[in-house]
DNA sequence: ATCCTCATGTAACACGTTACATGATTAC
DNA sequence: GTAATCATGTAACGTGTTACATGAGGAT
């Protein structure tokens, strides 16, 4: 039934959790979905203006001196049954996982082998920073809070990054075993 | 100064691997890349056309019956330049990993817990089916073949969809465990 | 006979990113 | 005092998905 694409319900999602304005939720997003679902500055724009036009959320203007002024939206009753409506639903939104890094490894045999070391090594850099900053996050879950949902996303997280590192390592293991069989 | 955005270069990949149909380059791409690098049928069209117009690749008609006629391209030396060219440039692009089951996930606080605890066990049905179609690949690899990097990328969604599946699991627990103390 | 799928392709639209714009602070 | 960043937002564009179209062949 409803049709609201995803980014959307998100942002809904989001103000669930205390109101905000445009700028503001793109700042949250980006703290705490972004590594599943990122959203950009501009799309938060734009599916306000939406969830407002539905009447799920309310702007309300606020004015600034060293800033310049803003709208601040917050939830309505009917946001929350639209938010709840579709977390109610399991219908399962099949998961991408997009690569371009995977799509050159792909075609490693046109690559010297050089290159394709340093861009393995690259990966293996960009996992192990993504560890290092959801190892922190997942350990100081507090067991009982009631957002012991949100932080199991950082557990897959980490999870999915390990399994990346994990992989690079072994990789690189192989291409310099192969290298030594050609010398 | 490349420029193409990556759907590009995977289309000259893909016909690095021998003349096709864009038709025929779709499903081609459907079961080699698209487990990172997912290209609908109309963006194959959508980007032959474009290589075609840089001289990256050349088309030739091919009359049919029986089947509608078609259009045939194969990469030219100017093509396999592009590709290569991009192919040495080490720059990481950089990946990104798009769940609206986590989104939900992430707002699990407001949601029944046999909800949540049905969506997991999708997720959990998604990842095992991944893992059982790529095990058998992953272990038939030629391991001397000058397609083992390719194969390689196989490993990592193995590796990948089992640490997804190990998350499930956990969760599940944790959901149960949770669940017990309630009552 | 009818319906479904295959093989080919096009068109419309929605989603998402990047670049632009602007005045106020903060940094050097 | 000049440059970068912050806080707000808009506009333009490119990417990607879904729906449509069509005739032949296979299935029931």
């Amino acid at each position: 039934m409803a049709g609201l694409p995803t980014t959307a319900y998100a942002v809904l999602g989001l103000l669930s959790w205390g109101p905000r304005s445009p700028y503001d939720l793109a700042q949250f997003a980006a703290q705490s979905i972004a590594n599943f679902w990122n959203i950009s500055k501009s799309q938060v724009y734009g599916e306000v203006e939406r969830l407002a036009g539905l009447g799920y959320i309310e702007g309300e203007a606020v004015e600034q001196q060293g800033a310049p002024d803003k709208t601040i939206y917050k939830m309505t009753p009917s946001g929350e049954d639209a938010l709840d409506t579709w977390l109610a639903d399991p219908s399962f939104d099949p998961q991408r996982f997009r690569s371009g890094f995977l799509v050159k490894v792909f075609f490693g045999h046109r690559m010297p082998d050089h290159v394709l070391e340093e861009l393995i090594n690259r990966s293996r850099r960009e996992w192990q920073s993504a560890i290092d900053q959801l190892r922190p996050v997942v350990e100081r879950v507090p067991s009982g809070s009631q957002f012991r949902y949100a932080f199991a996303t950082a557990r897959l997280g980490l999870k999915m990054s390990e399994a990346g590192l994990a992989w690079a390592d072994e990789t690189l293991r192989e291409l310099a075993q192969t290298r030594r069989k050609k010398k």
